[in-house]
DNA sequence: GAATAATAGTTGTTTTTGTAACTAACAAGC
DNA sequence: GCTTGTTAGTTACAAAAACAACTATTATTC
């Protein structure tokens, strides 16, 4: 053995978030899956639609960023087994409004229930404490992003403005 | 708008830290894409072999919780680009030993310090006391996955047992 | 108001992953 | 020592993701 490094896989921090999400998503994604066949982008696709209302393709993108494409499918599928309507928008005719049908809230209400039950689960391994650090996880790397894209936007000005 | 439900997504555990993870992972792929033209996986397995010194793709994959087939095809991709190198073990000829070459060890090197930098560019938003807590999040998570498999096999004997 | 750019969403093609079946080597039981 | 079972790793095929190019509609600009 030609032997280790210093560096501590187990505290690099994007490593270690990716464990643990790979994790405790490929656990739920067996509920969604055996149940209702769905994939992944289905089951948020359903998720958003399920907690937000009725929305278009693009906000649900935005909010869950996921790529166009992959919900465009999403939505096709969604649509084939009767779980979500698609509605042309009046006001512009390139969205289209999508709403959960009764077979598809009864499948989110489903899967929801699951869900508050996992999370409860869960509750009791992460104290009281710890539980609001992942929000703090999420909105730190989100937080990034959106500096990212302000920076980003700022250094297109730049060139203009100087 | 039919409106909104009371279930909180942006509690949600496994879908916040998905996006962390996704988020977190996302900025350095652009690092080892863009420099070495390299996969996730192929990533992880240099990182690996870089830490932890010569090892076979068994262990790697028992670590790094990554099925056999993907290490295989980026051990392969790996010693294609002379990254590393694969020599059948003497006492199992089943086994191959990988190791890093120069060049695999001078790319690590390059990765790992940008790592760290980029590591110590998130400790100004994680808190000290915040920082560990991204293990317990980890650790929790393989916990879990270990109780599932000591369950798992439980059941399988209870049966015969009984 | 015609020309150009931008946006919502779809479709087609290429990569990458997941799954299952395979080879080769070793281990155990009888 | 021969049958049966396991393990390390590869390969082939199917499913899913990523990426680019497209249509249709709306916004912008001159």
């Amino acid at each position: 053995m030609e032997n280790s490094d210093t560096f501590d896989l187990q505290l690099f921090l994007p490593y270690l978030l990716n464990q643990a999400a790979e994790e405790s998503s490929l656990s739920f994604q067996r509920v969604y899956k055996d149940r209702y066949g769905m994939l992944r982008t289905e089951w948020r696709v359903l998720f958003h639609l399920g907690i937000f209302g009725r929305m278009t393709a693009r906000d649900i993108g935005l909010r869950a960023k996921l790529h166009k494409t992959k919900i465009s499918r999403a939505v096709q599928k969604l649509a084939d087994r009767r779980f979500i309507t698609r509605h042309r928008s009046d006001t512009d005719r390139r969205q289209e409004l999508l709403e959960l049908t009764v077979a598809g809230r009864t499948a989110y209400l489903d899967l929801r229930t699951i869900a508050e039950r996992y999370q409860a689960d869960l509750g009791t391994e992460f104290t009281k404490a710890e539980l609001p650090f992942c929000k703090t996880c999420y909105s730190v790397w989100l937080g990034r992003l959106e500096r990212r894209a302000i920076n980003h936007i700022k250094n297109r000005l730049t060139p203009l403005a100087g």
